[in-house]
DNA sequence: AACGCGTGGTC
DNA sequence: TGACCAAGCGT
């Protein structure tokens, strides 16, 4: 059978078994995969770069080697682990999805069990019911999207595309060896049929694009314009006690929201105007320092103003000690609003 | 169905 | 340099 006539699957995953990524999660060749690992990846690769994940993988394994170590884990350890990855909601619900699959004595094993987890939607169920226990689900994500629109030269904008794509997939998954499959199409989107400059002369599936033969695989996916981030102002307030080690008031975001279950500085409201001192976590005189720190956020761009202040705290929240503030699991807004009040900022984000 | 939800890299 | 984007999910 010549390369024109092997699947679509075939070639792929000749590909992939010769060009496939070395990534710390998948298990090496001959090894059973750990479902896990492959969990605790599919989870922090939500949204999330294999560059930036890849160290955090490593640490979070080591300390918390099997689900039921996770599950044993105080709330408060888990979620500073995850101080930095952003979308926290993700640790939230790696909480209670750990503590069901220890309940449980184990991950489900189907794909329409594990949709049935926290934090599974139907990329990740899909993902692991493949990856883990080679399940022939239809895995689609982002990269997915892109290879399957170019193949298929599907015109339709996302994510009204969505089901075209998703059928697409259905019918280029094979029946044996979806995980893998699932894997090389995401190193593919990854690696060659990338956003910008795709390397279609090095890609396996080059004869079968339909938008390589159309001349431009670079115009698909068409996506949907986006609405413009509006610009936020707030106050984050840093107190320190008069007495003892030099420790600063932190406070622990409520559950639900942005950056929920966060420990945080204590901020005032996030308005569309200047900012004030409502809010304040002790009513004293509070110093504006001059300098401002930038954040972004998906949906909104942030600017705060830092006041700095001595004395008693009212409300929740526990005096934490400078010299030892990234125990604290600082969201990386916190993290950086701490490193400006500190001067220890070389890199200009203070305006 | 559209929106809220983080962060860092890329060009 | 700011806009775009990444192994999406929950509501």
């Amino acid at each position: 059978m010549n390369a024109k006539r092997s699947s679509i699957a075939d070639r792929l995953l000749d590909w992939y078994d010769a060009h496939g990524r070395d990534l710390p999660w998948r298990a090496k060749r001959g090894e059973a995969p750990d479902p896990y690992r492959v969990w605790l990846s599919e989870v922090m690769l939500q949204q999330t770069t294999v560059a930036a994940v890849a160290p955090r993988f490593r640490e979070w394994t080591e300390r918390w080697p099997s689900v039921d170590a996770l599950a044993a884990a105080p709330d408060e350890a888990i979620m500073a682990a995850w101080a930095g990855l952003g979308y926290y909601a993700r640790a939230r619900n790696l909480v209670k999805a750990a503590r069901a699959v220890a309940a449980a004595g184990g991950f489900p094993r189907t794909e329409a069990g594990l949709l049935e987890l926290p934090g599974l939607g139907a990329y990740t169920a899909a993902a692991v019911a493949a990856i883990a226990f080679g399940e022939r689900a239809v895995v689609v994500d982002a990269n997915v999207e892109r290879v399957v629109a170019r193949l298929f030269a599907i015109q339709t904008p996302l994510p009204a595309a969505r089901p075209a794509i998703r059928a697409a997939t259905d019918r280029i998954t094979p029946d044996t060896r979806a995980g893998d499959f699932a894997q090389a199409m995401m190193d593919l989107g990854a690696t060659l049929c990338t956003v910008r400059k795709p390397r279609c002369l090095l890609c396996p599936l080059r004869e079968s694009c339909t938008a390589y033969a159309e001349g431009d695989p670079a115009r698909l996916p068409v996506k949907a314009a986006k609405k413009a981030k509006p610009r936020r102002h707030g106050t984050i307030f840093w107190l320190e006690r008069r007495e003892g080690a030099r420790s600063v008031w932190l406070v622990r975001r409520p559950d639900k929201g942005l950056l929920g279950g966060m420990r945080a500085l204590p901020t005032g409201p996030w308005v569309d105007a200047s900012p004030a001192l409502a809010a304040a976590p002790a009513a004293i005189n509070w110093r504006m320092l001059g300098g401002q720190v930038e954040h972004g956020f998906t949906h909104f761009n942030l600017t705060l103003a830092l006041a700095v202040g001595r004395g008693e705290a009212q409300g929740e929240g526990e005096w934490w000690p400078v010299a030892d503030l990234a125990a604290a699991g600082l969201p990386t807004l916190f993290a950086k609003a701490a490193r400006a009040v500190l001067g220890e900022d070389e890199d200009g984000s203070m305006t």
